[in-house]
RNA sequence: GGCGGGGUCGCCAAGUGGUAAGGCUCGGCUCUGCAAAAGCCGCAUUCGUGGGUUCGAUUCCCACCCCCGCCUCCA
């Protein structure tokens, strides 16, 4: 079947065809983190989500022109950064730094550019943009001497997230502060500037003051991709209001459709319910590598579930993905040790990875590629065991499991084994060919508890990194 | 109140108008000096409830119950 995906604007599955049909690049742009603190695996599972995406469409032979935005300033970074008592930029550097550790650590592929908000080219875009609004009167400074967008000036606003404005509610949310605002949904372009803002300041033709969040992203995609995008993603929560906002400001400045193809993640449950930090079901990757969970472990639990789907996220999954996980590790090690050097030999059982990159194109369909995955394995080991598969087709079995897990990154650590611990493997080989039981058994209790477990195959003994 | 997602084996989770993938757990077996690991086999006559359409529904329609999310700066 042709690569569709579903888009939040139709709701509907649609075929994805990228604006470039001859150079076949993608322009792709991601919601990023706010760096005010570590981002927590809710967070990761959007941005898992993306690489999944990303990795899956460059197996379709696209190049993908991804961006991703670093959202360095708002209310939460300014409150945060004060009490800590620092600089602003101080303050966020941490947490940026810790969120490229992060993405490393689950093997997120990085994207082209990660522009922030504070950087002089975006806040000169989006002066400039915010101007230009001004100028057509889809935005006007208030007595406060912020700047607003006029929503009255944008009917199409509501469409992303098909609402009716006149069936909106007032939540509470809605801050009193802001009765200068001409229409209560109107939101900030440019803030001005006030006493809680401390020295993080810019001028602007409306005064000092700071960028409003949803110009941001509007600024940095259209600067960085063009006016059109081919795919915009983010969290499910940012439907509504964020990618409205950033619709009307881009479509008002650009005349063009600003993304063609929207697509949303749902949110992550912890043990069933909201993550929060009062229910203690609060997450982040470092407190999970904490308890000696590694990075593709937390991939393989927060991607095996279709994006679009609640994923209700537990510890007892995690370990439920290690033990996965190790059954494929096994599975390649066995492959690769039979294969040796032995130049690829066609077999049916190869078809796998068609089939496998065949399912990911109905909108990621993660959970059906993994089924055919595990079928392979299955289907593999028992011919290996009947002595039905030839070395040529393990190799070829290989070349196909490469090609998955380019999708995937789901391959184990490379292992380098300490000099100590290879020779007292060597140690216990010569005990064993003098049948020296005890000293065997004690040699691998020694090796056990260095970190390393052993196995005795026919073939030998076998070392791998104890779990 | 409006909008949306979901209820399929103990847990996670595909799927189709034609009779239920896969992963984890569990049970059995094989291999093994022992052990561990691994491999193989087995494990839902049934898909929230009640109706309806149909030769046939988990899949379509209607009603109902339950869970979750969003509703103006949370991925």
């Amino acid at each position: 079947m042709a690569l569709e995906f579903f888009n939040t604007l139709s709701r509907r599955a649609e075929v994805f065809t990228p604006l470039d049909l001859e150079g076949r690049t993608v322009r792709m742009y991601t919601c990023g983190p706010t760096v005010y603190n570590h981002a927590h695996i809710g967070n990761f599972r959007a941005y898992l989500f993306e690489d999944l995406l990303q990795r899956h469409l460059e197996a379709r032979g696209y190049h993908v022109l991804r961006v991703m935005n670093l959202t360095d300033v708002d209310d939460k970074t300014i409150r945060d950064s004060r009490k800590a008592g620092r600089p602003l930029a101080d303050f966020t550097q941490v947490y940026k730094q810790a969120f490229f550790e992060d993405i490393a650590t689950l093997r997120i592929r990085p994207a082209l550019h990660y522009p922030a908000a504070t950087e002089d080219r975006y806040i000169q875009r989006m002066i400039q943009m915010i101007a230009q609004l001004e100028n057509q009167g889809a935005a006007y400074k208030a007595e406060d001497g912020s700047v607003y967008f006029r929503l009255s000036h944008f009917p199409r606003y509501g469409q992303l997230a098909h609402l009716n404005l006149e069936d909106l509610r007032p939540s509470g949310r809605i801050r009193n502060d802001e009765y200068e605002k001409e229409s209560v949904g109107d939101f900030a372009l440019w803030k001005a500037w006030d006493e809680n803002d401390g020295d993080v300041a810019w001028d602007s033709p409306w005064g000092r003051g700071r960028p409003g969040w949803h110009i941001e992203c509007s600024a940095m995609a259209t600067e960085l991709l063009g006016p059109e995008l081919d795919i915009h993603c983010g969290g499910v929560d940012n439907i509504f209001p964020h990618h409205e906002a950033e619709i009307a400001q881009s479509e008002c400045c650009t005349g063009r459709t600003f993304v063609r193809y929207w697509l949303h993640c749902a949110h992550l449950m912890v043990d069933g319910q909201k993550m929060s930090k009062s229910l203690g079901n609060f997450y982040t990757l470092r407190d999970l590598t904490g308890r000696g969970y590694t990075g593709r472990e937390v991939r393989y639990a927060l991607i095996t579930v279709n994006y679009r789907l609640p994923c209700n996220f537990t510890l007892a999954g995690l370990d439920a993905a290690r033990t996965a996980l190790a059954r494929l590790d096994q599975w390649t090690a066995r492959l690769t040790e039979y294969a040796g050097n032995t130049a690829p030999e066609p077999t049916p059982l190869s078809a796998a990875s068609d089939r496998f990159l065949d399912l990911l194109d109905d909108d990621l369909n993660i959970s059906a590629a993994l089924g055919c995955l595990f079928d392979l394995v299955r289907d593999s080991n028992k011919a290996m065991d009947s002595g039905a598969l030839s070395r040529g087709q393990a190799a070829s079995l290989l070349q196909a499991w490469t090609r998955i897990n380019q999708v995937l990154a789901f391959e184990p650590y490379a292992q380098e084994i300490p000099a100590e611990i290879a020779a007292l493997v060597e140690q216990r080989a010569k005990a064993r060919a003098s049948k020296d039981w005890a000293l065997s058994d004690q040699l691998r209790d020694k090796i056990h508890a260095l970190g390393w477990s052993l196995k005795d195959t026919k073939d030998g003994q076998k070392l791998m990194p104890a779990q």
